[in-house]
DNA sequence: AATCATTGCGTATATTTAACACAATGAAAA
DNA sequence: TTTTCATTGTGTTAAATATACGCAATGATT
């Protein structure tokens, strides 16, 4: 029984590998059919659900266990990433678990992972349909949730969720986004989208356009949107030169 | 001899009491005759300077910890904290000592001080004049330094202390600052000058006036600056609800 | 009484934001 | 074929905000 052998290993002598009293919460967002997204796990036989996580390997550096966590529940390398707060509540434990999970499972009551945790928030911004949801050892499933209509969430993942979404409402009125959350090609009404989901609240269009043309980030094709019944809205990319750029020394504009 | 007692049961006992693997390390402004200031602390025996810091116990909320190391090393409580990033890096121990620093001293190889830390970085805004410098346990001195003028800190103190400033020159564009920095009384052009020291640059005077004016944070008092060779300026004191107010809101302007 | 650095308040101009008008597009409907 | 219609791309205008100065008032010092 491999399964049973990883977790008691995992629970018994994991404290001899991870940096104890550590961990990382992922909120990963992803925008698909007009929606913001995140994307949660669950553990089995628990009805409440968790952001994405896990620990530090003793010779890791933080950003590199968040990547390789990521990496783990997505299949994705290359993940947009956003260190956005640290987490020191007195009652953080890293997870809780009913009671049978432990049925037949020989785990020590002083195991590291029944200890106190303070954990490091991470915001990820990752493209929708390249994401393939793996759930993790401990849990059953790995499932995208519309921001608006969220589970319950265990511990404090709840407001672990409300201050990455502040911070990325925070991030979008300085720095450019998009990249990596949507498409390779993408219209301005889609941009736009993203945009007023994020931020959740209606933007004019018009002035909205103008504003993004002007950051010089995009870069028009000669192509239009196929297949629509009405005016077809020009392709774009991102120049990704000056995107970088941008990501670096901020625009001056709230949007 | 209790000083050799105390430092030998902190490096073999105190894993016990604190969560290992994390530290506290704190950048704290004050502001004095027109300069920013840094409070910093130095080894014994050792030409580097470090930020105050230390560590969490395990039945203590994070930020109860701050504030009980920063009590420790200023005197003060209730201060102004944000807590501004988190640093990971692989290399990242809590300190480091000359050799000579263990002569006549029984400390394990393996004590918690040796392992690598993850360490959350705060800043914190004082009033200069109330500080009384207190260097900890393992420290000589405890002094101010001008931001414009640091000596050599050691591991990553120095990276630390740049995303510190950088992150509360971006925060003084958003939230109300002064109170805890400034004396009970001040006038605009104290007020001026903390900005323009955190800001790094000059700002019109006028407008900044009318601005500061605007957001009515700020109390007019029937008393001017006493003893200057010129026009006395207007003396203010904060308008607290106000200003606790804008605290959560933000102000709508840049400087 | 004159000097002078500095303060408080005002104004003129440029820049940015917000709100809206209108022609162009092109599939779908008539 | 022609008309309809939701939507797009661009332009225009008014309001709000930011920036750059002008100038009289102050009050210790000369």
């Amino acid at each position: 029984m491999e399964y049973k052998e990883y977790i008691e290993k995992f629970f018994n002598q994991g404290h001899k590998h991870y940096l104890s009293h550590i961990s990382i919460d992922c909120v990963v967002f992803g925008f698909h059919e007009n929606e913001l997204k995140v994307l949660l796990l669950n553990m089995k036989n628990l009805n409440s659900w968790v952001l994405p996580g896990g620990f530090i390997l003793k010779d890791e550096e933080m950003e590199t266990a968040v990547k390789r966590i990521l990496t783990e529940r997505t299949g994705l390398t290359d993940i947009f990433l956003h260190q956005f707060q640290t987490f020191g509540g007195l009652s953080r434990s890293s997870f809780t678990v009913p009671e049978l999970f432990f049925k037949n499972l020989q785990i020590k009551k002083d195991s590291w992972m029944f200890d106190r945790f303070i954990s490091v928030g991470y915001y990820a911004l990752v493209e929708y349909s390249k994401v393939k949801p793996i759930p993790d050892i401990l849990s059953e499933k790995c499932e995208w949730f519309n921001v608006h209509d969220l589970p319950e969430l265990a511990h404090d993942h709840r407001h672990i969720f409300d201050e990455a979404w502040q911070s990325l409402r925070f991030w979008i009125n300085h720095y450019p986004i998009g990249y990596n959350l949507l498409p390779e090609k993408f219209t301005m009404p889609d941009l736009q989208k993203l945009y007023e989901t994020i931020l959740d609240r209606k933007l004019d269009r018009r002035n909205f356009q103008r504003k993004m043309l002007a950051t010089g980030i995009l870069n028009r094709l000669n192509e239009v949107k196929p297949g629509v019944a009405h005016k077809a809205p020009y392709l774009y990319t991102f120049n990704i030169a000056a995107y970088e750029k941008t990501l670096k020394t901020g625009f001056g504009f709230a949007l």
